[in-house]
DNA sequence: CACCCTGTTTGCGCCAGCGCAAAGACAGGA
DNA sequence: TCCTGTCTTTGCGCTGGCGCAAACAGGGTG
């Protein structure tokens, strides 16, 4: 899923237009917990994470929220905002201190033009998005709420976990409750199911922090029953 | 949603270009119920529906399957083809007498770079599919049933909708089954709902197909509770 | 050090929705 | 016309997961 590369946006590119590129872009620096853009707000740019991370949240009318994903270093959102007079579909928050590079509409529209590859990489990561989505959807419509934990936490760990001695930590801060909207269940079953784990020695967990210590086991078992 | 139009794909485009771009590609022929191609295939074009209807599907390990998408006359799917080695991550099968026009991987790679536009539709096209799948995605987290298969039926019937004297018309043939695994959930449970509405006289439903008769009391009853 | 605030755990009861089983209904073919 | 295969309905019992409530944990702050 992966397969992907950083930067791809810029993929294909001479470092000139790279640069070119990067100089049309206006800059943003987000303290923690602020927000980038709002679900439902017209959408004027899109962006790419320099540095920190977003949180990219959807909300429905009773207020009920799902975490669609976490946007890191390297990585691009808001590509909709490309587009005519749609809204963000999401809401875009920093869960640390974030930087990135914005494109208002008209230029991001003019750089496609100039520089087809954009368009065409920026079409790569769209239809990346969309597989991961898609896998979760198929997920959420046929497997229980373990399996789907499990695959939470490996989803996350693979983009944002780093090795450590006592096994693969997630860089991260998670919330029972995020992993709870990021699986699609309750912040009590995800209580109940790590602890389960804990007990049998596949993670290591404390208050917004999560260790897998054994990453294989957890693959596993969201393979097999 | 439906806020782009159909042939999106050639938008902006003159005629005489959109004629170089239909006769680069090919055409293929389907009886209803036969596959255009299956997921995990290696993929190796994307199509252009003429006439006719496919569903797309997806399976998971046990072979429980989820609907995505119907894609209709004038819509594209399968843009994931025009990347690299990646394989169809669903299953493309006709429901009716299908004409489609194909163009693999190198032809379409090289028509992007020739026409930017044909890029830059096709991102839109994605960006409204995945605006689409995140939506159902947050549906099925945070809603119930009820809610979900009255949403299953608007969305199909604003697709393949026709206007008769009863009501709407669904102009697919969808059996109980399809209805679930287009919302997630089972046919029984779709079945014992679907006989509620009729009771209430907000549907009409026969062996595969259904006649929405008051699609406003079913907007009004996904809105509030 | 004490306090508070936020996050976590766990017991308990409940119910939405699942899924079997069996009957019923309809379409199309012979 | 009847038969067969597919689709649909409905009764019934069960259970996975929800969600309240209440206790617990631990980091940060004054």
């Amino acid at each position: 899923m992966d397969s992907i590369q950083r930067r791809d946006i810029f993929k294909g590119l001479s470092s000139d237009v790279v640069d070119t590129v990067l100089k049309s872009g206006f800059s943003v620096k987000l303290d923690s917990k602020s927000t980038l853009f709002l679900q439902g707000d017209q959408a004027k740019a899109c962006y790419l994470v320099n540095r920190g991370r977003l949180k990219l949240t959807k909300l429905n009318e009773e207020g009920k929220e799902v975490i669609l994903r976490y946007i890191g270093p390297e990585e691009l959102t808001a590509a909709i905002a490309v587009f005519k007079d749609w809204n963000y579909p999401v809401t875009a928050e920093s869960i640390e201190e974030t930087d990135v590079t914005g494109w208002n509409k008209e230029t991001m529209m003019q750089l496609m033009r100039r520089y087809p590859d954009i368009a065409i990489n920026l079409l790569g990561i769209v239809l990346e998005r969309i597989e991961d989505i898609q896998d979760r959807y198929l997920e959420i419509c046929t497997e229980n709420v373990d399996k789907r934990i499990a695959r939470t936490l490996l989803r996350i760990m693979r983009r944002a976990g780093s090795k450590t001695r006592s096994g693969i930590q997630i860089n991260i801060p998670l919330s029972r409750q995020n992993i709870a909207d990021y699986s699609g269940t309750t912040l009590y079953t995800v209580s109940r199911t790590l602890s389960a784990w804990e007990k049998k020695g596949w993670i290591k967990s404390g208050r917004k922090q999560i260790v897998v210590t054994d990453p294989h086991v957890l693959v596993q078992f969201v393979e097999t029953g």
